[in-house]
DNA sequence: CGACCGATTTGCT
DNA sequence: GCAAATCGGTCGT
């Protein structure tokens, strides 16, 4: 990960060199603290699976707006899942937050996770989201202001990254989309990847 | 206004 | 391994 000073113009750069760097970094939501272990990027102009796809509507609203924000989304009726706003502004790209570990907070965490393995607390983006407590109450907040409720944090150096095409899309299957720490427990079972150049 | 879909998780088999 | 759960956004009538 970058230092502090780092993190805002990382975010400004495309999503698929953002996304990879932003692993080993915290999310930080009150007492709760998350190091992030996978993410997926999306890039919001060219890729049908992302929620700019088909242009700006009040729900991708901050997908539009400049990088460093928290883009929050309710999908399947239950979970809510968090995205880290990327690139130019007006791009709408952003990176999905897949997995991470819980580095503070762990008392509240389990709190919101009943009955859930320590490991798994953070293992899945809709997990993620509930561990830390992130809804629509946040959406939309800068990450990098101090004054912030959600912060994101430069991180310790991470181990190697693994990347991985994202299946289910026609395009870029040369592309890279998905992003994840080697030998991290809190990463989703198995995953063919290759160490990232 | 109504129908259909979805960047998923969980629980049961 | 598979199906249920559950509802906001989006689009068509």
């Amino acid at each position: 990960m970058t230092r502090s000073a780092d993190l805002r113009s990382l975010l400004e750069r495309p999503v698929l060199e953002a996304a990879p760097r932003l692993l080993g970094a915290v999310l930080r939501h009150g007492d709760v603290a998350c190091r992030l272990t996978e993410v997926e990027a999306y890039d919001g102009a060219h890729d049908p699976g992302s929620h700019a796809y088909r242009g700006p509507t009040p729900r991708n609203a901050v997908m539009f707006g400049p990088a460093g924000h928290l883009y929050v989304y309710f999908t399947y009726g239950m979970h809510w899942c968090a995205n880290v706003v990327t690139g130019p502004e007006g791009e709408a790209s952003a990176v999905l937050l897949r997995a991470g570990e819980v580095v503070a907070g762990l008392d509240l965490a389990r709190e919101r996770r009943p009955g859930t393995r320590d490991r798994d607390l953070c293992r899945g983006p809709a997990r993620l989201a509930r561990a830390l407590g992130l809804d629509r109450d946040v959406l939309g907040v800068d990450l990098l202001d101090p004054a912030s409720p959600v912060r994101l944090l430069p991180g310790e150096g991470a181990g190697d990254v693994l990347s991985g095409p994202r299946v289910g899309l026609s395009a870029g299957h040369e592309t890279p989309w998905r992003f994840w720490l080697a030998d991290e427990p809190t990463v989703s079972p198995y995953r063919p990847g290759r160490p990232l150049r």
